[in-house]
DNA sequence: GTCTATATACTGATAGAC
DNA sequence: GTCTATCAGTATATAGAC
């Protein structure tokens, strides 16, 4: 996806990430352009020439963190494993992204609680409206294989929006207190991500 | 717990229920002190003759979450009942009280992520600290009877921390899309509670 | 106890130099 | 493209009237 792979990383993809950052330590209302600015090495005209304001900074680092998740969960959701099999890699995939861009995504959270509902211009509503509906099209993607699931008998005849809401906001509540440690491998990322998902897909009740 | 029962509730409670609700609505640093005021139709002055700061009232009220919670919680972690039993009840009871004080509990959510994180001085930083630890003893009580349940063979030989957290932070997370509707009874909360609970604590894969 | 100023400080955004 | 002012708006907290 970017213009110049292997190259030093470009000011725009360096100001998302030191937005995310930013954002994810003090929170978006707190947090300042001077903030993210020195996140950067740089001052507030550098943020302002390719963001045209704080609201614009917000929805980029939405949209790349659905998009990244899109790509992590999307390969696993097809295929002809049954349904329990193919939603608990879809919930280790979007937990293991989750970890990894832990930052992108406390962003997301904190969009979706909505903890930054000043008044908005009507291209920054719409842009807004538009970030949401990734997001509903993720949830989509997950509902519908918890009920394919449900369907070959590989999960309990549950209600499917219920328990889908209830699974992804499990998934992504992790982002409270899990913070990566230093020289922690991707593998141990993956085998923590997976511990989770057996807990929340195959309960706590012994059986 | 009040001083006076069946009176009208004194301008300190009203306080606090609109910061409660003020800081759920915009977040606590974009909730102005205005905004309280003007929910509970009165002026900043009140405001400020009763709470030293703005972050005073935000330990008040995430004191306040904290202690309701443990006095619904805590009937439940005790008695002669098997652990499946005994932390299903304590989870439906923690899940129920938070729909039902829900701009309290999104309030102690912001704090415990962190979303507020200016200078403290150090009075309020002790404050903090202190109220930090009745969240950790809630999370103790959880544990205790999670560990008695592995004990007993009525739950599964997990990892009693993890399994805690992902409990205690799930259960938490459906702040991130509950919101009561209008004439909802006790009883359908009740209801709705239970599976929550089901689906956390039962799972969703068939047995 | 409650309200009306007001001081003080900070931040988002812009204009213009280089 | 990036930086240096600087403006305009807003919010916490206080002082003092009533």
């Amino acid at each position: 996806m970017s213009a110049n792979p292997g190259e030093a990383p470009q000011a725009r993809e360096r100001i998302l990430d030191a937005a995310a950052e930013a954002f994810m330590a003090d929170g978006f209302v707190a947090a300042t352009i001077d903030d993210v600015a020195r996140l950067v090495g740089a001052t507030k005209g550098l943020v302002y020439y390719h963001f045209r304001s704080k609201f614009d900074l917000l929805l980029a680092v939405y949209e790349e963190a659905m998009r990244r998740a899109r790509n992590h969960v999307e390969p696993f959701a097809t295929g002809d494993a049954d349904g329990f099999t193919r939603l608990s890699a879809m919930a280790v995939a979007h937990e293991h992204n989750l970890m990894q861009h832990l930052a992108y995504h406390q962003v997301v959270h904190q969009v979706v609680r909505g903890e930054m509902s000043f008044s908005l211009k009507a291209r920054q509503r719409e842009a807004l409206i538009a970030a949401n509906q990734l997001r509903a099209d993720h949830e989509q993607l997950f509902r519908g294989v918890l009920e394919e699931g449900i369907a070959d008998g590989t999960l309990r005849p549950v209600d499917s929006a219920l328990a889908t809401r209830t699974l992804l906001s499990s998934l992504n509540s992790v982002d409270t207190w899990f913070r990566p440690r230093p020289g922690q491998t991707v593998d141990e990322l993956h085998e923590l991500a997976t511990q989770i998902v057996d807990l929340l897909v195959g309960g706590l009740a012994q059986r």
